[in-house]
DNA sequence: AGCACGCCGACT
DNA sequence: GTCGGCGTGCTC
């Protein structure tokens, strides 16, 4: 008979017992217990029974087998919310892969920041009088702690416990005893931050219009009706979604619920949290990576607490620990960046739907070009699909006219700037109107070359090119790395090394050397090291401090430019030619958005997208603004290929340091994957598209099956296999990755 | 966090 | 000697 053990955490909020005690597993529950379960244990010398939760499980023990308890039984699961999401870190680490350790650290707050701010306090209980009597008493017994304690009480009625603990030198047993008395009393008190200053509330919602009103109420009769469901709202820009969520969010709160608005991290924008401050006022509170994690924690307790209703917040805000949820509103919801890109990599839509059923509420997704994966669920019937399809502000769709760059070329223009861009350009600036250039930086950045031989300048350390700077300088934009810019090629001495020049600097000083008086601003992950910079471009821009806005990705999200009557797409395919199955989507919504920043005011608007590629499906759909016949045509692509959302994909990605360990590692887990299951798809192994990063080689391949659980079990095949046989390298899983690159 | 253990001064 | 306050350290 095979013994088996169990890793509990223990369910104390301590430092000290924050990691796993391992117990003996009954018989009884050998076959039951799963990890992420709760369990009730006998700890400490009097072997009171606590609670606690199974983070792993295996057949080795590593403690004193005779000192060794067992786990008394099940604990009851379900009942607060801590335990929902204690059940939530287990439902993330079986779908997406990690250490029960690792998923429970995605969906806690940070525990050991809780001392720091949860100010303890210990209060006197007894009148002046009494007091000096007992401490009297106790100088008469000579119990020199307690009489010190007491005498500091005298002067204060009330002392922060960490000082009494530190300075007077008086340990917890001293102040029991007292409280065990009735002298004194223990007081945590919780003076929150708020990490935005609090606006005055004004009462301002916007009148919806028709479309919107229709969407509120039918939502409201499903929720009324005891239904949970999930929606997607699909609404060009500009088509006022976010007064939907308000007003939803509105009905929730006076249902007595709350409320999660999630936002990419990108348009979490001062304006986007002002509407909601004027909406919701105090009761409602922000989450963002720049907050600490005290100030995160604090949140979560005031949360918990019912001291707010609404918190905004990227994906990590999906794990406010809300006493009543009703409500999870995503917005943008085709965004990258609700991937977690550490592990566990969880999606944070799959997420959200888990969150909702297990706090019995309901998701509302938003998007003006949403994600394959949310569309196929609509089309399927899993979720309710609402359309938005007039802008409010009464701006028509701009006009697009679409260029091929190859035929410039012919025709003698060897300029990064069509004929048409640059007529139109000088048209606006005539008028006096502002336009965007947007660069689409992948794969764009400045590459060094060299023109006799080929040889292009690389990282030592990852397999990427690297990028020249303003200064003369190359750096590498994975690891860092900086050398100065060669005079000649390192490999054959010629004296034409050089680079590709069109990056966002370039594309500025042409159009500075095209029109001399052109007035420019430039956005860029260098011109935009801080948040604030990047609020201070965006504002500078929208009052008219510049004629033209360059920039890359960063400028086509949020931020409303009633002014811009242009917008060019410099190089519209370039992001296509990367190469994954995400590519057109990715292209398409890119294209689509920054299409929609022209004509959001009162004048038309006009785009001109340049391409190598103007046949390309996802160019012409984006130009035609045809989001239904971008998502026939993509379906159909997945579908054929066996791609998400149609089927699903497991990426196995093994990181080595040395470059034989990974090719070996990464060749026999796939044998292993194809052993385990003769049906299933592994493509690979093969190296990662960017083969080394800071000298650790990568490596990598793909599962692929048309049923995610399947998927799930190779996972967990392999996860019992590297535990088994332990691996210096480092294994991660990427479940639908969003890129395979 | 809670509990036992052991040190040390005080008192029968 | 023993009683009891009080700090220390451990908890699978």
């Amino acid at each position: 008979m095979r013994e088996l053990y169990a890793d509990v955490i223990v369910d104390i909020s301590h430092e000290k017992l924050d990691r796993p005690f391992q117990y003996r597993i009954p018989e009884k529950l050998m076959d039951i217990l799963e990890i992420g379960m709760c369990v009730t244990i006998p700890f400490g010398n009097g072997n009171r029974i606590i609670k606690g939760y199974v983070t792993s499980i295996s057949d080795t023990c590593n403690f004193d087998p005779a000192r060794m308890k067992e786990i008394a039984g099940l604990g009851e699961k379900d009942v607060s919310v801590e335990d929902k999401m204690i059940a939530l870190a287990g439902w993330i680490r079986k779908n997406y892969g990690a250490t029960m350790i690792q998923a429970l650290k995605t969906v806690l707050p940070a525990k050991q920041s809780v001392k720091q701010l949860e100010h303890k306090y210990v209060q006197r209980l007894i009148g002046r009088e009494e007091l000096i009597a007992l401490y009297g008493e106790c100088e008469r017994k000579h119990q020199t702690a307690k009489a010190r304690l007491l005498r500091e009480l005298l002067n204060q009625e009330i002392i922060p416990r960490e000082w009494i603990t530190s300075k007077l030198g008086i340990s917890a047993s001293t102040i029991n005893s007292l409280e065990k008395a009735g002298a004194v009393r223990v007081v945590s008190e919780t003076g929150y931050r708020n990490p935005v200053r609090v606006k005055t509330k004004e009462e301002v919602p916007n009148k919806l219009s028709v479309n919107q009103a229709r969407i509120v109420t039918e939502v409201m009769q499903d929720f009324d009706g005891g239904e949970r469901g999930s929606y997607l709202i699909h609404g060009i820009t500009g088509s006022g979604k976010t007064e939907v969520y308000m007003q939803l969010i509105q009905e929730v709160i006076d249902r007595g619920r709350q409320a999660i608005m999630l936002i990419p991290e990108i348009a979490l924008t001062y304006q986007t949290l002002l509407r909601f401050y004027k909406r919701f006022g105090d009761r409602v509170s922000v989450m963002n990576s720049t907050l600490s994690p005290g100030e995160k924690y604090d949140q979560c307790e005031r949360a918990k607490r019912g001291e707010i209703d609404v918190i905004i917040g990227p994906r990590s805000a999906l794990f406010t620990p809300f006493p009543n949820l009703g409500l999870i509103v995503m917005d943008e919801e085709h965004e990258g960046s609700y991937k977690s890109e550490a592990a566990p990599k969880y999606h944070a839509r799959e997420t959200a739907f888990e969150v909702a059923k297990l706090q019995d509420a309901m998701v509302v997704l938003g998007s003006a070009t949403p994600s394959m994966e949310a569309y196929y669920r609509a089309s399927l019937g899993e979720i309710k699909l609402f359309e938005l399809n007039e802008r409010l502000t009464g701006g028509s769709l701009p006009t697009v006219h679409t260029v091929d760059l190859r035929q410039e070329l012919k025709e003698g223009n060897r300029s990064i700037f069509s004929r048409k861009l640059q007529e139109l350009l000088a048209d606006r600036l005539a008028r006096q109107e502002q336009s965007i250039l947007f660069l689409n930086r992948r794969g764009y950045a400045g590459f060094i070359s060299c023109r006799a031989c080929g040889h292009v300048m690389k990282c030592p350390h990852c397999d990427v090119s690297l990028s020249e700077h303003g200064n003369g300088q190359l750096i590498c934009h994975y690891c860092g790395y900086t050398e100065p810019k060669p005079k000649i090629c390192p490999q054959c001495g010629s004296k034409y090394i050089s680079g590709f020049r069109a990056g966002t600097q370039q594309i500025e000083e042409k159009l500075k050397e095209m029109f001399p008086r052109v007035r420019v601003l430039r956005m860029d992950a260098d011109t935009t090291k801080t948040k604030e910079s990047y609020e201070k471009i965006l504002s500078a821009f929208a009052n008219g401090e510049a004629d033209v806005l360059v920039g890359t990705q960063m400028i086509v999200k949020g931020h409303d430019f009633p002014r811009v009557t242009l917008v060019g797409i410099l190089a519209a395919d370039l992001s296509l030619a990367a190469g994954d199955y995400r590519a057109g989507e990715r292209t398409f919504q890119l294209l689509t958005q920054a299409v929609g920043r022209a004509g959001r005011g009162k004048l038309p608007g006009e785009a001109v997208i340049q391409t190598y590629q103007p046949e390309h499906y996802a160019v012409t759909y984006a130009a035609a603004q045809d989001y239904q016949g971008f998502y026939q045509e993509e379906i159909l692509y997945r579908e054929m290929l066996g791609y998400p959302p149609v089927a699903h994909m497991l990426a196995v990605q093994i990181y080595s340091q040395s470059e034989e360990r990974g090719t070996e590692l990464a060749g026999y887990l796939a044998v292993r994957v194809r052993n385990f299951d003769q049906n299933i798809l592994v493509i690979g192994p093969a190296p990662a598209s960017i083969g080394k990063i800071k000298d650790i080689f990568r490596f990598v391949f793909y599962i692929k099956d048309t049923e995610y659980n399947r998927l799930v079990s190779v996972k967990d095949m392999l996860e019992e296999l590297l535990k088994s046989e332990k691996y210096p390298e480092t294994v991660l899983f990427d479940f639908d990755p969003m890129n395979t690159l």
